[in-house]
DNA sequence: GTCAGTACTTAGTATCCGCACG
DNA sequence: CGTGCGGATACTAAGTACTGAC
């Protein structure tokens, strides 16, 4: 109660959010706080409106739990989501009853964010509210809005969750007896479990992973762990090994899916639609929404990224045994497999996970969660934006205060404040520490060594240029010499003084002590929400920059790509220059160049056709040549697609666009600027972006200011 | 402050699949 | 009507952030 006493004062019209902040969370249960919707809702009422709903959604009687214990739990959910539409106009009513005493900074900055939901909400509720259960019928056809509702603000992720269980992967099927493995040049018959690691390591066998020495280390420390003790005490190594064979079926077998009639390859899209359909879908309030990896990995060779310690060990296969569903107490939890048992079934509606199972290579947990596109997913990417651009109103105050602090007389504050400014100019990652040994030596902004950074005094007419050399995310190089000021020189100068190579660069700071100095500077800021900001905000900048309005679509789409390259270049974004690369270039070069001939074959014939019409001074010729004409700029227009394109390609070799796009840059700022010059979204986002974004292009108009 | 554990986002690459092209 | 290319999607590794115990 008292975390959002603030919000109440200054939200008379949020009667929803204040419903959902009855259900507190204490000694591991739901409790039911002061409501006053009690009042109008008896237990009756509920149930039957519950029932009914259910009946709606499920088209048949819904299972209900009349224990009393779940009734607390139960209740509330239904009450409120039936509810939300009508108590709009009573809300006055219920206001003076929530006494709060006490905020937090949480509470307040939920409070701002559902202020702003709330002003776009008021444009469109009006009519969404009228059919509170029709609504709920005409579901599936009709998109769900879901940023037009009210958030949970207490924690609490989804109050009804239903769904399948994961999809195991299929089991071993043991290659035919023809298929030999060898050792030592001698055939060898492999217990199934031995063979089904060998079948890994012979998959793999054309690449280079192959030939490193850990993977064949790793490989073959976890292949004898899997061994009979015959073979074990036979097979000791691994050069003696022969896979070949199994190399080559598998290549067959490749080439034989390939190669399948159509009717085949139509059966296995139906059966794989079936399973999207049954398993790739839960229900979470109300909603059915898509789940993104209802698939569960499949065992094989651990491949890390990078120079990692683990490459080439097995990872094992998951086995229900190892999996724990999470899911609501009042849903039909899913059967494991007959004659297996799930490890646990739990109701935990504080995360927004499904299934969750223990990878055995780092020990870490992995999840089965909703797509971009479900409600979940979706507030919290519109959340993050929101953050960013909270920071956009601080960012100078903040500047400003690092800048002081790079004169602090304390060495901590002064390498908090140069690690801040690297973050903030340079869009680096924070750098959290990592188990040595565990993982590929890679570094963020806080975990730097001294061996990463070189000072140069002066560099190609510039001065005080640092230059950056080291393995980020994923082991991709960043590597970049920059300008910077004087004091952040002479800090740095300071903070490598007596060091060796490998200490840390700032060895007062790692990103606990940072995030915790963010947190006090403004709420919910953390060093990620940096390159959110610096790229959204350089994105608009661009945009702004780049668009001319006389432009034709594809030129200011490729404005647009620019203005996207500029983000992926600050967020290092790479990839490996595709291997088709070269190949299609020509391929794009020689269409423009026959689009050339075309051009000037279409002009010539333009001027023929004038030189023509001059003489006759006829109705036809003169027609012949307007055709002529429309011709020429037809062309001329897709020649200047095709080298727009070839530009743009040329300037994305080794730069991806995805990520950025996807993760960094409020896309509302992308549908503004669509809408701004007239260009179709679709030009800018796919469907699968189109439905991860929906919230954006629903919201967002021409005039949006990120 | 350290550490382990957990949840969730961000990331590059492998594979799939539909469509333009010959 | 087959084929090859390139975008879309699937996959899963690798980050960030936060919590709570000590």
């Amino acid at each position: 109660k008292d975390k959002y006493k603030d919000k109440e004062h200054k939200h008379k019209d949020h009667k929803k959010d204040k419903e959902r902040e009855k259900f507190k969370h204490g000694n591991g249960y739901l409790v039911l706080s002061d409501s006053p919707h009690l009042e109008i809702w008896s237990r009756r009422d509920v149930l039957e409106a519950m029932f009914l709903f259910l009946l709606v959604l499920f088209g048949s009687p819904p299972h209900v739990k009349s224990e009393p214990e779940d009734d607390f739990y139960h209740s509330p959910k239904q009450e409120k989501s039936l509810k939300r539409e009508r108590d709009d106009d009573n809300d006055s009513e219920f206001k003076p009853k929530k006494i709060k005493t006490e905020n937090d900074k949480k509470g307040k900055k939920r409070k701002r964010e559902a202020e702003e939901i709330n002003q776009k909400k008021a444009k469109n509720k009006k009519g969404e509210v009228a059919d509170g259960k029709k609504k709920a019928k005409k579901e599936p056809e009709e998109k769900w809005k879901w940023w037009e509702e009210e958030r949970y603000t207490d924690g609490v992720k989804w109050k009804f969750l239903e769904h399948k269980g994961p999809v195991f992967a299929p089991p071993y099927e043991p290659v035919p007896s023809h298929v030999k493995f060898y050792y030592d040049g001698k055939p060898m018959k492999l217990s199934p479990q031995a063979e089904e690691v060998a079948t890994f390591f012979a998959k793999m066998l054309d690449h280079e992973y192959t030939t490193k020495d850990i993977f064949r280390k790793n490989f073959f420390k976890d292949w004898r762990k899997e061994m009979t003790s015959e073979e074990k005490s036979k097979i000791t190594d691994l050069k003696k090994c022969n896979f070949s064979e199994m190399s080559e079926y598998f290549k067959a077998q490749s080439e034989a899916r390939k190669a399948m009639s159509k009717e085949e390859k139509l059966k296995i899209k139906e059966e794989n639609e079936r399973i999207l359909q049954e398993y790739g879908f839960c229900i979470m309030d109300k909603h059915k929404e898509r789940i993104a990896n209802f698939r569960i990995e499949p065992p094989g060779l651990f491949r890390g990224r990078g120079d990692h310690p683990k490459m080439g060990m097995l990872k094992r296969r998951i086995r229900p045994q190892d999996i724990i569903i999470n899911c609501s107490k009042d849903s039909k939890h899913p059967e494991p497999p007959p004659g297996t048992k799930w490890k646990e079934v739990r109701h935990d509606n504080k995360v927004t996970w499904l299934v969750s199972w223990t990878e055995n290579i780092q020990g870490s947990i992995k999840y089965i969660m909703l797509n971009p596109s479900s409600r979940i997913k979706g507030e919290k990417d519109w959340q993050k934006y929101e953050t960013a651009r909270r920071l956009k109103k601080c960012v100078d105050r903040i500047r400003a205060q690092y800048r002081e602090d790079w004169k602090s007389k304390e060495m901590r504050i002064r390498q908090r404040a140069v690690a801040l400014y690297f973050i903030d100019k340079l869009a680096l990652r924070a750098g959290n520490e990592k188990e040595e040994g565990e993982t590929a030596d890679t570094v963020g902004c806080c975990s730097l060594r001294v061996e990463h950074i070189k000072l140069y005094p002066e560099n190609d007419g510039q001065e005080y240029v640092v230059e950056f050399d080291f393995l980020g995310k994923d082991s991709i190089r960043y590597y970049n010499k920059v300008p910077v000021e004087k004091r952040v020189f002479k800090n740095l100068q300071l903070f490598m003084e007596n060091k060796e190579p490998d200490d840390d660069l700032f060895d007062r700071l790692n990103t606990s002590i940072l995030n915790k100095h963010l947190q006090e500077l403004m709420d919910g800021l953390t060093a990620k929400v940096f390159r959110t900001y610096n790229a959204s905000i350089t994105l608009q900048q661009q945009l702004k920059e780049l668009t001319t309005a006389d432009e034709n679509i594809p030129a200011k789409i490729l404005s647009y790509n620019r203005a996207n390259r500029a983000v992926a270049i600050l967020c290092n974004h790479q990839r490996a220059p595709p291997k088709t690369f070269e190949k299609s270039m020509q391929n794009l070069q020689t269409k423009i160049d026959a689009k050339r001939d075309q051009l000037s074959d279409a002009k010539r014939e333009l001027k023929s056709a004038k030189a023509d019409a001059k003489v006759r001074k006829d109705e036809k010729s003169k027609k012949a040549v307007e055709t002529k004409k429309k011709a020429v700029q037809r062309i001329e227009e897709q020649l200047m697609k095709l080298e727009v394109q070839a530009t743009d390609r040329e300037e994305n070799k080794q730069i991806a666009l995805g990520t950025s796009k996807l993760n960094y840059l409020d896309p509302r700022i992308s549908v503004a600027w669509c809408k701004k010059w007239g260009i179709p979204v679709e030009k800018i986002y796919n469907k699968t972006q189109r439905e991860k974004f929906a919230w954006a292009i629903d919201m967002a108009d021409e005039d949006y200011e990120f």
